[in-house]
DNA sequence: CGTGATATTGAATTGCATCAAGCTAAGTGG
DNA sequence: CCACTTAGCTTGATGCAATTCAATATCACG
């Protein structure tokens, strides 16, 4: 019944031990519930994932047999519809699961937007992992009330804001986001996703995506260094911007 | 810090014996956890709330004392954005919980749609029983991410539908949740909320609302009997019109 | 029966989508 | 390394769906 996914991931199941004490995404994700202590359980229940850009990493409907924790790179988490468009629900990076380990099958799409790794963790290691440390049960439901508190703030930015909003608080979203990864390159935001894709994520088209974020260029709040980079001149503009209407 | 909620709840704490064996609402709720065996357990955690229509049961950015499961009526969930609108986030009835236990303050205002019952769980007493009842846990987590799948199915919805199709999916989603609930009246659907709290929820305007509404009355799709009931004369004219786009 | 809240209907306006070219940059293979 | 190709991005012109503004109709309730 499953489709099967063409791209295969590079599997390397290194054993390579002191690999989740150094893991930069551990804190504040799944596994950080698990006691430093305990950490080499963490290890033997994990397997290292690559996938390249543009590969699938799950497929909506296709049996959801392990759970994925983001260490490094960007996903995209997308829906079809009946009708065969495309919905993109969101964008999830280190630190992130891919899924909630609740549906037996996968609710979405998820694609790999830059080079990414994850730590697999299969069903089976999973409920043992949760049976040893209960409080990865609390840290599930945590960030799974987390990514709901998120969708329900996306949902008030697709009902109820204009395009010049909808765009200026996706780019301070994201400035926020890098902020916490790297401290450096302050006003210099990365957008791994193409227009288009920008575009469906905020309920736009590619078209008017593209002329707001070139008037922001204009109107000297933004410089499109290129199309993957964007630099925020006027952070001020772009907050009282993101809180306005349509 | 918190604003006072001005309307008051009947608190009828009624020790009445018995009340969670029967509850309509156990079944595939918070509560189902809870083995049959220990159901007094359950009985001496939870208090009964009555609200009236229109009362607030919540705040936004209040803290979040306790966890509210919905024994009987319709709650609206809304969030206020910077700027002083407001979007409905969900309409939530019997078996849901009205926020979920994880964050110390409420992400949106609650509201009673109809006269509402609830069981309250204070914050220890929720730990306690979580404590007695690991499987809790995982029904939270369960519900959570139930709700995370709705939450993305509606920014499908907000992103990449009209008008029309808008309308018509919410139509036929409250239909499949009265018919589970009373599978008498095949055909009539109730709506608690006024047009302009549907429309909002929507991502529409209340004449927008109301004329699709209108529109679909003209096309013998379905018969607006009062403002609150329309019963649905064509569910497969509706399918259709759900699944298209804009 | 009146009064305010809620719904409907109509006309005018507009923000975004759609359609249609160009343009730019990243590959690809000779 | 350069021509060729193509995916991605930008820009303009036009159309339309939904909003906005405005007025009337209907309902709920004291």
């Amino acid at each position: 019944m499953d489709m099967p996914l063409n791209t295969d991931s590079t599997i390397r199941d290194d054993g390579n031990p002191g690999w989740c004490a150094k893991c930069p995404a551990r804190p504040g994700s799944f596994c950080a519930a698990v006691p430093d202590t305990h950490i080499e359980t963490l290890e033997r229940s994990r397997q290292t994932l690559r996938f390249n850009r543009r590969q699938m990493i799950a497929a909506q409907n296709n049996r959801a047999t392990s759970i994925f924790n983001i260490t490094s790179g960007v996903v995209k988490l997308s829906r079809a519809t009946a009708d065969g468009r495309t919905q993109i629900v969101d964008f999830r990076q280190a630190g992130d699961l891919v899924a909630f380990p609740e549906s037996k099958r996968h609710v979405a799409n998820a694609e790999a937007l830059t080079n990414v790794t994850l730590c697999r963790f299969s069903r089976p290691r999973l409920a043992r992992l949760l049976r040893a440390f209960p409080l990865l049960q609390a840290q599930l439901l945590t960030m799974s009330s987390r990514a709901l508190t998120a969708a329900e703030d996306h949902m008030v930015l697709l009902g109820c804001k204009g395009a010049r909003a909808r765009v200026a608080t996706f780019l301070l979203r994201r400035w926020r986001q890098s902020r916490r990864s790297e401290p450096g390159l302050v006003e210099s935001v990365n957008l791994p996703m193409t227009r288009a894709e920008l575009a469906n994520y905020l309920g736009l088209t590619t078209e008017t995506a593209s002329r707001v974020m070139n008037g922001f260029a204009r109107e000297k709040i933004v410089t499109l260094v290129s199309a993957r980079t964007v630099d925020l001149l006027d952070l001020k503009a772009l907050q009282v911007i993101s809180e306005s209407g349509r």
